[in-house]
DNA sequence: AGCACGCCGACT
DNA sequence: GTCGGCGTGCTC
């Protein structure tokens, strides 16, 4: 009798029986299973050795799918323990867990057969040679001996990637093969999109001494076994991922693998370089943009074990990478980590928690760590190790505020190009150097609004008003996507009186053409990129084609631009006054990213921050790149209105169409749940709400919330518990999200 | 989540 | 007389 997890949102298990003519069962392996009526994937957890009369008949299993496990012990168990941590179904989250490729029943019967043409790829393989052989053909035969040399040193490598090298590799290898000297085989071709590019190895650059220190400590921790957490606190440029690297070769020198976590924006081709730069084939790389096909290929290297270091965005933190030694989480504070539908979970949380259970080191590195991060350090929970200096002694960029609220129009007769940020930018054009402006806000402009009446175009389904564009000439909702020609009139007055209001990438843009009409000025954006990515206009920014670009976040990633040497934030208060305690957080981390681009030029650089709020403390230590003082800061400020990370919050959210019933759910539920809390003895509780949101984005969407605020974790756990007991089954047309935020799971 | 059962309104 | 709306209940 198994204890078998199904994907249903059911946070319990079902009983099976597996009949032994089936197979060997084993915890961790997925079986298929008559569920009701209909057939699903299922998992087996555990065995059940229970003897009594259940009082339900007892399904057998179909059949087996694995014989090996498809979830291997550590991370089952791991993964049963998020699933009880997040309260989330746990047959939900082992599905999530897995590639999708792997689904029989998604899939099609089995996983598709590779298309041979384009999909197949010779590997070849060094055999073992006798020492000298390979001196002893470099006299004899050169080339030959130059592609050997190459093949042993890489380890397996692609035939591919051998003739983008050597063109006549084939031959080579044809004769080698006669001699014994190196194996082919035919193998699925990685399908890693950033495959095809050949990469060189690269040397180890010298450490800096801060560089040295921190390796020294992390690789301590790595050798002795067990689990340890750290912080990697670095300034922009202070080579947080050479320390990564260093660390990921002494776990994989002891055979022990390696999983890279970094946010969705930051994995790019130049980044899973140099990873391979470093660990070559054996490396494993994960993210959104693979097919299905493309993540089971992924996912099966590792899991065989032929892989050990995988680099991935979120989800690459249920990668089956085997004998983990350490866990990185680069740019810990981003917040793509955190996944909101489905299984709702925060990768660097999970990360610590996989870690821990591994026995692997845990290493977050940030340049703005978040909150609770930074108070983990504080308190011990994580080893802070700093990078204060850079390896290149390049300076940090002079960064100049400019106060919107004294600064009138700028020569182009708006703010938004300021009149010190002009002097900047004809220097920069006259220096023939180049700048990166950056306006989080796409579009023409935010909002159409009549002169007449003050009434603002809003869309149809959403609360929220249309953007102007200019190209394509219309308007657009930012929060559904609809699109539409903008109206001659105003729909309420009938006055046709609508004028652009605000400011967006477009019209700066525009603005820009008509300041420096000799200038080359592009722009980045979602519009812009229009699916493509960012990578072509960065490219032509790197090769000079560009002497000003503007654009929203998508400019403030990417390697470094040698020529670039000032940036410009056009507007620094953009999410800066929202009803978010997060809110300071992410804008002193953006400004800091934003300035640290004009820092990576070796003409050195300027970054000029225009804002409303020169005072605010995001902005003010972000200028002084103080990010002690700013978390110290924030930390007394949070800890004054008993937010995270002091006091531990989590949120229930309601949601539905029909106004009463999520008023109903929401008071019922809070109603039940202060009588729970009458029941603790010296309530370290506090309960807001239940409180309507206060940005309803959709009409007709009503939503509550309920917060629940701990000062100690176990006291709010046991209150969750409650809770999520109670929304088993939430009434209908009712969406409960369950959202446990800043706790930290270590 | 699915899927079935079940009980009431507008239709070939 | 049936088709189909979605409320309710169950899944080893």
């Amino acid at each position: 009798m198994w204890n078998v997890a199904v994907p249903v949102p059911l946070r319990r298990t079902f009983l099976y029986e597996v009949p032994q003519e089936i197979g060997d069962p084993v915890a961790g392996a997925r079986v298929l299973v008559s569920f009701g009526r209909r057939m699903l994937v299922g998992y087996l957890l555990s065995e059940s050795r229970s003897t009594q009369d259940p009082g339900f008949k007892i399904k057998k299993v179909e059949s087996l799918l694995d014989d090996e496990p498809a979830l291997p012990a550590e991370l089952l168990a791991f993964l049963v323990e998020a699933a009880d941590y997040y309260m989330h179904p746990i047959g939900e989250v082992l599905r999530s867990a897995l590639p999708p490729g792997i689904d029989p029943l998604t899939s099609g019967g089995s996983v598709r057969a590779p298309r041979v043409k384009d999909r197949v790829h010779k590997v070849v393989t060094a055999c073992s040679l006798a020492s000298g052989a390979l001196d002893e053909m470099t006299r004899r035969a050169p080339k030959r001996a130059a592609v050997l040399a190459m093949i042993v040193e890489s380890g397996p490598l692609a035939l591919p990637r051998l003739r983008s090298v050597y063109s006549d590799a084939s031959k080579h290898v044809r004769r080698l093969v006669q001699d014994e000297m190196v194996s082919v085989e035919e193998r699925e071709r990685p399908p890693d999109p950033f495959w095809l590019t050949s990469v060189d190895r690269d040397t180890p650059p010298t450490l800096t001494a801060q560089q040295d220190s921190a390796v020294t400590s992390i690789v301590a921790a790595i050798d002795s076994g067990g689990y340890r957490g750290f912080l990697l606190q670095g300034i922009t440029g202070s080579g947080k991922t050479e320390v990564y690297l260093r660390a990921i070769e002494e776990a994989t020198s002891h055979g022990r693998g390696a999983l890279v976590l970094v946010p969705e924006i930051t994995l790019t081709p130049q980044l899973v370089n140099r990873y391979r730069a470093r660990f070559g084939e054996s490396l494993a790389v994960w993210h959104s943009g693979l097919t299905d096909r493309e993540r089971f290929e992924q996912w099966k290297l590792l899991r065989g074990g032929v892989v050990k270091v995988a680099v991935g965005v979120r989800s690459a933190v249920f990668a089956p990478v085997e004998d983990l030694g350490i866990v990185v989480v680069d740019e810990e504070h981003d917040g793509s980590f955190k996944q909101e539908r489905g299984f709702p979970y925060n990768a660097r949380d999970l990360a610590l928690l996989r870690a821990a259970r591994a026995g692997a080191v845990a290493v977050l590195g940030s340049a703005t760590p978040s909150m609770e991060t930074f108070h983990n350090a504080d308190i011990g929970k994580l080893t802070r190790l700093e990078l204060t200096s850079r390896p290149t002694r390049q300076p940090l960029p002079e960064i100049e505020i400019v106060d919107l609220t004294t600064h009138g129009f700028g020569p182009g007769g708006q703010k938004v190009i300021s009149e010190p940020l002009h002097a900047e930018l004809t220097r920069i054009l006259e220096q023939k150097e180049q700048a990166i402006l950056f306006l989080n806000r796409r579009g023409f402009a935010p909002s159409l609004i009549c002169s007449s009446c003050g009434n603002a175009l809003r869309c149809d389904d959403c609360a929220v008003s249309l953007t102007y564009h200019s190209r394509p000439p219309g308007v657009m909702c930012h929060y559904c996507g609809a699109r539409r020609p903008a109206p001659k009139a105003c729909p309420s007055c009938g006055a046709s009186d609508l004028e652009p209001l605000g400011m967006g990438t477009q019209k700066v843009e525009e603005l820009l053409a008509q300041l420096y009409p000799s200038a080359r000025v592009a722009r980045l954006d979602r519009d812009s990129a229009m699916g493509r990515g960012a990578q072509p206009v960065l490219d032509l920014l790197r090769q000079g084609e560009i002497d000003i670009l503007v654009g929203t976040q998508m400019v403030t990633k990417g390697h470094d631009f040698p020529r670039v040497t000032l940036v410009g934030v056009l507007l620094g208060d953009v999410g800066l006054h929202m009803p978010d305690f997060r809110a300071a957080e992410r804008t002193f981390a953006l400004l800091t990213q934003v300035a640290g681009r004009a820092g990576r030029s070796s003409l050195g650089g300027r970054a000029v921050i225009q804002t409303y709020s020169p005072g605010h403390p995001a902005v003010a230590f972000a200028r002084t790149h103080d990010y002690g003082s700013f978390a110290a800061y924030e930390s007394e400020n949070r800890k004054e209105l008993g937010y995270p990370p002091f006091g531990r919050l989590a949120a229930l959210r309601l949601s539905g169409h029909d106004g009463p019933r999520v008023e109903m759910a929401a008071r019922d539920i809070f109603s039940n749940l202060r009588d729970a809390w009458r029941r603790i003895d010296r309530p370290p509780i506090s309960m807001l709400g239940p409180v309507p949101a206060p940005i309803p984005y959709l009409q007709n969407r009503y939503r509550w919330r309920i917060m629940l605020r701990a000062t100690r974790q176990i006291q709010i756990r046991k209150l969750l518990s409650e809770v999520v007991s109670q929304i088993e089954s939430p009434p209908t047309g009712v969406r409960i999200r369950l959202d446990i935020d800043p706790v930290s799971m270590l």
